[in-house]
DNA sequence: CCAAAAGTGTTTAATATACACCCATGG
DNA sequence: CCATGGGTGTATATTAAACACTTTTGG
């Protein structure tokens, strides 16, 4: 029944794979993309997308990778978050990954499950299933980090497509904030960023006076503010 | 020659490691902990302390045991920085690397060469010597991350022995930041903070007025501002 | 008494917050 | 003509920056 085992090593050496924390705006709400899981261990339950390191690739691209096989999702903002190796973490062997979290506009995802994935579905952040593995401490800290970059990074700005009107910055600002804000002000703030400029395009919604279109500057790219 | 290769698996298994990049303030500087390194690759070339990961052995443990076996170094404070992997990083075999950073007072840096490593050495980060492998890599990102974290965290008390003056937590943020401060708005600045309180004792040291002595309220602990 | 670092407040500038009305459109 | 979201400025409060002299000690 057991694979043949040809690659071997003087001393143990543990598994590394990739998790994928991805998130989006949809409904209003922070969704994160959980896979369901098609074999064992924790077959049947959600678990984020992720998958074991190449041996010829690197973090990133097995991060990528994955993300493409197991959901569909591709060409996302994608940064590494933190390395989660406590043992006993995985109950096949001893297994190190190094998670990853995404950011991307809801309209660019397609997400069909492949591989690996029984299934590929969105979920609320404050509505999450259980979840395999020690992925809820790794969404956690996913989280965490977002919120702290919002305050020094142009990072949520990855939430939304190539333009955006203000209203849809502000937003996605008040949606990871869970707070209102003033519309006076957070126009001056994000303009002041010098992150964003016109297109001279507007854009016509609903019965309602159409809204100028914006674009970042330093296109696809996160600064540090401050 | 070669050693017998009892530990197989069915896929191949990058190698784990975590190297340690230790700061602290000597003489003035930001210096930075160093071994000398005994064995190929790069024998005799100056490198991060650091080595395999245990089997059973978490990713912190590792750093922290790595660490005092290749320096005498011990109960510094030590945090995740970032995991590098690149394809190549290591000419022996493929080798993901969970480095870490490390602060600590010079007080309490008794080092001696151990293990591994024929030399170990404090060096001014402005004036390193050619590092193995990408740990020139690592250490810039080591630096970056401790220069952010200032702003935002009070991190730089890790630097400072349990009781210290506020001259001395001032010299600190001077070093790291090379800029001068103001004295009577640093003092506010810290004081501010509400993270130190005064012990009640002074320290005498030279001909002028004896310094209040100050002690972190939550101790050891790092938190974060604003 | 001299040198050296410790200690201490106020004024000014910059930044952030609060707040209300008119505009352009579709139906 | 009305409902809807788009668009705009000023006054106040808070926070950060600039700035100089007196204190205490050891030698």
């Amino acid at each position: 029944m057991s694979a043949p085992k040809p690659h071997c090593y003087s001393h143990p050496h543990p598994a590394v794979t990739t998790d994928i924390a991805v998130f989006t705006l949809r409904e209003d709400a922070l969704q994160l993309l959980l896979i369901r899981r098609g074999n064992p261990p924790f077959a049947g339950t959600w678990a984020l997308p992720g998958g074991f390191l190449d041996i010829d690739e690197d973090l990133d691209a097995c991060a990528a990778r994955e993300l493409a096989e197991e959901t569909g999702v591709q060409d996302v903002y994608l940064e590494q978050l933190y390395t989660f190796g406590t043992v006993g973490r995985d109950p096949r062997e001893r297994v190190v990954s190094v998670a990853y979290f995404a950011l991307a506009p809801a309209e660019r995802l397609a997400v069909q499950a492949g591989d690996d994935a029984a299934d590929a579905a969105w979920f609320r952040l404050d509505a999450l299933p259980a979840l395999a593995f020690d992925h809820a401490d790794i969404i956690a800290t996913a989280h965490r980090r977002l919120l702290a970059k919002l305050d020094y990074s142009t990072i949520a700005f990855q939430l939304l497509p190539e333009t955006f009107t203000l209203g849809e910055l502000q937003q996605v600002y008040e949606t990871l904030l869970d707070a209102e804000l003033d519309k006076r002000n957070f126009r001056k703030w994000a303009l002041a960023l010098a992150q964003i400029e016109a297109t001279g395009e507007v854009r016509r919604r609903g019965s309602h006076r159409p809204a100028r279109l914006y674009r970042l500057t330093d296109r696809e790219r996160v600064t540090y503010l401050r």
